[in-house]
DNA sequence: GGGGGCGTTCCAATTTTTGGAATGATAATC
DNA sequence: GATTATCATTCCAAAAATTGGAACGCCCCC
């Protein structure tokens, strides 16, 4: 996947830490060796491994592979550290209060966008996205707005790449989309219809770090039967003071 | 420090983000790599590894080394998993808010005992120990308790590996440690008067799982000046209360 | 404009990881 | 209680990955 300098046992780490999921959080050593398609000697090394820092743990009733205490702790430091969720949290959750819609924090992550942050709508149908998701660059708000502050060289890259088909609107043609990227960079803002799920819209602002970079997006979606061409209007402007908000915060927080 | 099937990438990775806490949220790529004693170059290719999986990230203001977005989701993803700090959570509350003094829930692991919860005394001199610590399992109340439920053969190799002083009182004969864990697996509780530090007391209880093994102590620790007789009895009460609350929640947690 | 610190790249030598096959352990079935 | 599956664990020669010294490039400061 990556042409990086690629260490492989980051690599695999990874992909064994990735097989957790909110709706899987045990596998015995055959099942994991089966999904990851290792064989079980290897895997079998490779988790004792794990296990002898605290990454994994068996539990004791199943025998099962589970997260271990470790994670916990570099999760809890990493929030620590990273100013922005810590900080957009508070922020996000006024969000929510005040539209009734789901909120999310992304970042763009190696060709992919990752849903870091998020603040569910109080509504029970409503967009439903773990944290932790990730998504391709073309299509949704959040997505897009990442997409269209990355380096020229990066989106034609992302644009080589291939633009599949999501839904009825994802963006398909290279051109359209670039387009569309400068269009958010104009405006400031990403709206998207339908272009990752059928029902479903959504609106992003990038978060500008203090040295001028965009970092991550806030974005807001919902199903399309709450949405109106004057709550969207509304919700983009609340959706950019929230990522001022926020951006404003992160110059007081490092130091 | 192992004689497992050691991966030693692993171990690299973990020696790298352990070089993270809270007093320390940066490194440049030449202080790592005096700090870990790793050439610059192995190291470089090495974080630029997690760095491409988000496991790290580079400040784009100081360009230093940083924790990433990756240890945030795998944290979530622990606590949820792992019912016990869920659990133990409003039961650690509870037991700082009647007794007024810090609460520790730890767990052992490999040779050590580390701290995986806290809640703070409300007072301003209080025992104050940070989630992640990391103690040797001989000296303190939490460390005895669960050295002293380890399997026999491993609590002989710890007295073998020998009990270094951190204290006034630390217990550094083998022979008195054996007997000091029998009266504390017959009590059912521990006790330490500055065996890690001057001037700290701490008592500490087995958390039980659901299978009758010890998988975590909770310990309630503070000065010496806020300490006596009457009140080591009841917070030994207190503890044991909260230790048994937690294990009957752990029963409902799994399946 | 040159010295020093820091980050990055390269590649042959070296070390680690690999994984098929054999062996234990445990649960399920007859 | 013997027999058969299923799953976990160990072993070691072959294969693949990591290593790290050395050289290069960049930027800042004197």
């Amino acid at each position: 996947m990556e042409d990086n300098p690629a260490v492989k046992t980051v690599n695999r780490l990874v992909e064994v830490l990735d097989s957790f999921s909110s709706r899987r959080s045990g596998w015995s050593l055959t099942e994991l060796s089966e999904h990851l398609d290792i064989p079980k000697s290897t895997l079998h090394r490779f988790l004792l491994a794990l296990e002898a820092h605290g990454i994994l743990q068996r539990d004791p009733k199943d025998r099962r592979w589970r997260l271990g205490y470790r994670p916990l702790l570099w999760g809890r430091l990493a929030a620590n550290h990273s100013g922005l969720q810590v900080v957009a949290r508070p922020v996000m959750e006024s969000l929510a209060a005040e539209t009734g819609e789901t909120v999310l924090l992304t970042v763009y992550q190696n060709g992919e966008v990752v849903c870091i942050e998020k603040v569910d709508s109080p509504h029970a149908i409503r967009l439903a996205m773990d944290v932790g998701t990730r998504r391709p660059p073309h299509a949704g708000a959040s997505s897009k707005v990442l997409m269209a502050y990355l380096p020229p060289d990066e989106i034609e890259a992302l644009l080589q790449r291939g633009l599949p088909r999501l839904c009825t609107n994802t963006i398909t043609d290279p051109q359209a989309l670039r387009e569309e990227l400068a269009r958010i960079r104009e405006q400031g803002y990403a709206f998207s219809m339908e272009e990752t799920d059928l029902g479903a819209w959504g609106v992003a602002t990038p978060i500008w770090s203090p040295q001028g970079e965009v970092i991550a997006a806030i974005g807001l979606a919902g199903p399309t039967f709450r949405m109106s061409e004057e709550s969207v209007q509304q919700y983009v402007r609340l959706c950019r003071q929230a990522a001022e908000q926020i951006s404003r915060f992160l110059i007081f927080a490092h130091s």
